[in-house]
RNA sequence: GUGGGUGUAGCUCAACUGGUUAGAGCACUGGAUUGUGGUUCCAGAGGUUGGGGGUUCGAAACCCCUCACUCACCCCA
C-alpha cells in the first residue's frame, strides 16, 4: 500500500460522520426528551437489526420508490442471503411484529425507536449516507384520530426541542380504490398539455404525476395549477377520513396547511400523510415526515391491521433544535508527589463510590498548572493533597468560584462536598 | 446521478501579477510562578498548502485528474 492509499484509507466513508464527545451530549438529551415524551403517549421502544432481507424493503418501501431503485446499500453475505442496511424503520417494524404475533398480545401497539439509516444519495448539508432517524409506529388504530395525536405528539416535540418557524403539512392520498383513478385523470390532463410543459414535467407524466405540482418553471406552474388534485378525487371513505382528521387538528388547535401537492417518497401510504418543515434549515427543510399504511402488514402475509406513523431525521432534528447542556458538578484532584497521587486515587475511589465524577491527570505538574487546569475544564472545586495532607490525613477543598479554601479531613470530605459554599 | 463553489496548523483566517525560509489570532506544551487558577510576559511545538500528475528557472496560487466538503437540481429525514 502506498503512502497515498494508506492515508485515504483511513478517511471516514462518504456521507457519513463521527458524532464527538463535545455533541453526544445533545443526542442523549434528544432521546431521552422524545422518549420521554413518547412514553406518555403509550409508546415504548423497539429495537430491530440494521440489516433486513433486501426483499423486505422491495415488497415495503416500494420496488418503484426512489429509495429501492437507487438509494440501497445491499449486498450479499458469506451465507448468499440478499441483505440490505436498512434505508427507513417502518417494514422492520411490520415485520417484527409479524414475525413475533405482536398483535395477538396485549395492545396497544405502539412503538419508538432511535437509530440509523442508510440510503445511497449524494450527502449535502442535512442529507447524509448513513443518518439517524426517530421513528414512531401505531398499529390497529382506524380512526382520524390517532393520526391527529400522532401531528399533535410531533408537534410537542418540536417543541419542546426549541426548534422555530415550523410549517406542518397535511394530505391525503387516497387508497387503492381512489387514488389510480385519481391518477389517470392527473395523467390526462397533464398529456393535453404535455406541449406545454417543461421536459422534466413531461417525464413525470409517466414516472411520477404527483410531481408535476411542484416544478420550479413558472409555465408549468401556471398549467399545474389546472390540474385535478388528489383532495378532490377521494372516494367516499377517504374523504371522511381526511375530514375527521383535518377537525381533529382543528378541535386540538394545531395550525397546519391543506398541499394537496404533498406527496411522501413512498409507495405504500394510504389516506393521511403530513410532513413538518422549518425554515430553519434550508433546502433540506423536511425535518419530519409520515402518514398512514393500511395495506403494508397484510402485503406482508400478516393481519389485516392498519398502520400509522412518522419519522424525524435527528440530524436535521439537532440543527434546528436549541438545547442547552446540563452542567454538572464533579472534582478536579490535584496532588504532588508519588504518596499523594496514591492517597488521592485511593480518595478518587471512593468518592466516586459515592456519586461524584472525579479527574486525576496521571502527569507530573505543579500545582500551579494542575490548578490552571482545573479552572480551564471547569471543574467546580478541587481537593488538593500534598506531602503536608498525606502526613496529616487531611485534606484542601478549594471552591474554584469563590476562590475559598477549606481544611476538611478525608473522613469528612463527602460531607464537606454535599454543602454547597 | 447532473451542474456551480470551496479545500492553507487542532479551529478561524492571511500570504501582491507565480518569487526564494507559508504567517497571525485562538487552542496546545514549557517557563517567569519547585504548594494555589482566570490577567500578563517569554519561549516551544505544530504544515507533505486535501492527494496525485503537469506547466515553469520558480507553484499555496495556473492546467488536468482524484478525494472531501458545500450550494442548487433530483429526492428525502
Amino acid at each position: 500500500m502506498s503512502e497515498s492509499e494508506r492515508k485515504k484509507s483511513i478517511q471516514s466513508i462518504k456521507g457519513t460522520k463521527d458524532i464527538l464527545p463535545d455533541e453526544v451530549w445533545m443526542w442523549q438529551k434528544l432521546e431521552e426528551i422524545a422518549g420521554n415524551l413518547f412514553e406518555r403517549y403509550g409508546y415504548r421502544q423497539i429495537r430491530t437489526p440494521v440489516f433486513e432481507a433486501t426483499e423486505l424493503f422491495e415488497k415495503g418501501t416500494g420496488e418503484t420508490s426512489d429509495i429501492v431503485t437507487k438509494e440501497m446499500y445491499s449486498f450479499r453475505d458469506k451465507g448468499g442471503r440478499d441483505i440490505t442496511l436498512r434505508p427507513e424503520y417502518t417494514p422492520s417494524v411490520v415485520r417484527s411484529i409479524i414475525e413475533h404475533r405482536l398483535h395477538l398480545r396485549t395492545p396497544p401497539l405502539r412503538f419508538y425507536y432511535f437509530g440509523p439509516m442508510f440510503r445511497y444519495d449524494k450527502p449535502q448539508k442535512g442529507r447524509y449516507r448513513q443518518f439517524h432517524q426517530i421513528d414512531v409506529e401505531v398499529f390497529n388504530e382506524k380512526d382520524a384520530a390517532i393520526d391527529a395525536e400522532l401531528v399533535e405528539m410531533a408537534q410537542q416535540l418540536l417543541i419542546r426541542l426549541g426548534v422555530k418557524d415550523i410549517h406542518i403539512l397535511v394530505n391525503s392520498v387516497g387508497c387503492t380504490a381512489c387514488r389510480p383513478s385519481y391518477h389517470q385523470h392527473l395523467r390526462k390532463s397533464a398529456d393535453q398539455a404535455r406541449e406545454n410543459l417543461c421536459k422534466d414535467c413531461r417525464r413525470k407524466i409517466d414516472t411520477n404525476p404527483l410531481r408535476l405540482f411542484d416544478c420550479k418553471e413558472e409555465s408549468c406552474r401556471k398549467i399545474s395549477e389546472g390540474f385535478p388534485l388528489i383532495t378532490d378525487h377521494l372516494c367516499q371513505e377517504c374523504r371522511d377520513h381526511f375530514l375527521a382528521f383535518c377537525a381533529y387538528l382543528d378541535e386540538l388547535s394545531i395550525s397546519y396547511l391543506v398541499e394537496s401537492r404533498l406527496v411522501r417518497g413512498l409507495d405504500y401510504y394510504t389516506k393521511t400523510t403530513f410532513e413538518f418543515t422549518s425554515g430553519a434549515l434550508g433546502a433540506q427543510d423536511a425535518i419530519l415526515g409520515g402518514g398512514r399504511y393500511d395495506d403494508m402488514m397484510k402485503q406482508f402475509g400478516g393481519p389485516d391491521i392498519c398502520g400509522t406513523g412518522f419519522a424525524v431525521g435527528i440530524e436535521r432534528l439537532l440543527s434546528a433544535a436549541s438545547l442547552e447542556e446540563n452542567k454538572r458538578e464533579w472534582l478536579y484532584i490535584a496532588t504532588l508527589g508519588a504518596e499523594a497521587r496514591i492517597m488521592g486515587m485511593k480518595l478518587a475511589r471512593e468518592l466516586r463510590a459515592e456519586g461524584w465524577e472525579c479527574l486525576i491527570e496521571y502527569r507530573e505538574r505543579s500545582l500551579n498548572k494542575q490548578l490552571g487546569r482545573a479552572h480551564k475544564l471547569g471543574a467546580g472545586r478541587v481537593v488538593l493533597i500534598g506531602d503536608e495532607e498525606v502526613r496529616s490525613g487531611r485534606v484542601q477543598l478549594k471552591n474554584m468560584s469563590s476562590g475559598q479554601q477549606t481544611d476538611v479531613s478525608v473522613l469528612g470530605l463527602a460531607e464537606a462536598l454535599n454543602v454547597s459554599d
